[in-house]
DNA sequence: TATGAATGAGTTTTCATTCAT
DNA sequence: TATGAATGAAAACTCATTCAT
């Protein structure tokens, strides 16, 4: 019932704060749309940073836990990667609406340690995902011996930044060809006959 | 004159919105690091927002003249992509302490037509220098025939989002050889012998 | 309820543009007046202008409601006639002390299309009302064939000159007497024996 | 040279004033039409004030000069009333663009008792002149023994009203005819053989 | 739990006035 | 005399938060 409560605020608070930013989204705004009271929002938050944290909490755990669930597959590592990538994409395109709000936290990254910690958390899973992945694929004969830590990092800073231009230029960049484009020169980068 | 009183609030203001973020810095704190009143801002500013759009300008534009403003060399693509590649840190480096600012103002790119075609403009010009650059790689032998679009696009992204990781983790990244590596696994999957 | 509070503002808001003009006057007094804070204020009334723009309305429907509701009388229109200076003179006397808002409104009136609109509506519900008592007057035969429409605005045109005499020398006129002179000086201009 | 300088200040102020009322004509406004500086108007006027102060002396005193210069005429009453109150009319006519100034002075009247004294003064000179006319009318016959004293003051008032139903409705008004139609109907209550 | 009217501190903005030159 | 950049006090307005019901 109270987690309820909860989810109704923090999906009020998501649509407002998307449209607005965080500063310009007022409390009225979001109880308005939750369809309580002012007053009954201040019953499950104590204030509104309060909601900007729990938002941080929820928006950086969603993306990747369909990630993060699969298990090893016997599947060349060149298919899984492709595949994961349109499920990335599949991702960025699901949260789209949602993207400034990242972005607002990145912001706030800088200036607060907390939220650096937590996104930097967060980072590492994804990371550590990517790294297993690669390091499979180097067991396996089917990568070369990159570093798969270096390599691991550059696909996700590659990720953000897509995320980023699509933010941009939505009309402009196609999303799923670029990042399968990409994917696939950095793929070529981890081919083995390289060496 | 009034050129000078101008670059002198840009300075103040990017301090405190880098500090403070937008929302939260006071015109109040602009004015007394300027040395100037308040209402002596208003003279060169409108307003607070107009201030912002004054630094959106000023802030993408410093960071890659330098770039822009190379002539074609007839050094091996590869140097020069990694020679690029230090400068583009360099670069990053530089503007660490108003990271944050570029992420608010990715934040609003998401709501705000206009900015959103600024910083697209701004990428634009980035892309231009990047695939021209492959392109004469290309041109050259010294790349093999992968489209150069996509791959400046994914040397951008991979910029951006390594600039978001060291802002979440300025300790934990070493930016110049994450850099690097990234750069090298790109240049590895344009590698000419692939074919 | 609501109505309760606009009520208390609009008071209080009347009680302070009287005393200092419309630009003089300070939300915050108007605030201190209602008993209620400065945001409070702003539940009621979207700005400063909000407030006066109600004032406007309150201030010129009030005056006549009593004369426009007058019921046709048998009485001799001359009777009838000088019955209405006494009540017009009441209703001067009224509201003496926000006749300051009343010149306000007239200077707005010449820089603002909807006031001079909004004034000449009352204006114009007030002249009909004189038009049909003279035009009763004229049917009955107790009153020469003059111009009905230049002889009620002559009247009005009287009474609005007579209120701003008595604004700007509160001592040196009797309005009762003045006003029972000019209106008999006009019904002997009236007088149906001088045809 | 100074006093050339004050009429072009008042000049500018007088056109501000009448477009933007005394609250929101700025200074900045007035210098720059005056086409001196700021700090200029200050060596002149000591405070905006005092340029409101100045001009409610040239505005109400230039109408009616041509008035109160008329030497007594041989000419009918009747026909010098008729006169008289072209001249008027004219003289409304030619000051309409700063009509709505006049009303913010009356505004004031209402609050400040030198402003009241002025505009009494004034009044005083105008009742004056038409009280003579009047009874110059009543001793050679031509006018019955009307109250001259109450029938100045209903003329005076009369035009009052009819500059304010201008303001209010420049379209719908026929000011000269309205004006003559109502001089006309107290020319006829002041019509001898009434007696 | 829930309401929503009320608060009041905090901010931007305005502009008459000053003053160094 | 004249300038116009600078001042700073004032005022409108905002909104997260509280609290009586």
């Amino acid at each position: 019932m109270s987690e309820e409560r909860i989810q109704q605020i923090i999906e009020a608070a998501l649509a407002f704060f998307a449209r607005e930013g965080f500063a310009h989204a007022r409390m009225d705004d979001i109880a308005k749309t939750t369809g309580l009271s002012k007053g009954a929002i201040y019953l499950y938050f104590e204030s509104k940073d309060a909601i900007i944290a729990a938002i941080l909490k929820v928006f950086f755990r969603q993306e990747m836990l369909f990630m993060l669930r699969r298990e090893p597959s016997p599947e060349p590592i060149h298919e899984q990667v492709l595949d994961l990538t349109q499920s990335m994409v599949g991702a960025i395109e699901h949260m789209k609406p949602f993207l400034s709000i990242a972005f607002e936290f990145y912001a706030i990254a800088g200036r607060r340690k907390e939220v650096r910690q937590f996104l930097w958390e967060y980072y590492t899973d994804l990371h550590a995902f990517w790294w297993e992945l690669i390091q499979r694929g180097i067991e396996r004969g089917e990568v070369r011996a990159a570093d798969p830590d270096a390599t691991a990092m550059t696909i996700l800073a590659m990720f953000e930044g897509l995320a980023l231009f699509w933010l941009v230029a939505p009309q402009s960049l196609d999303v799923p060809a670029q990042a399968e484009a990409s994917m696939r020169l950095i793929l070529e980068g981890l081919a083995p006959h390289h060496e």
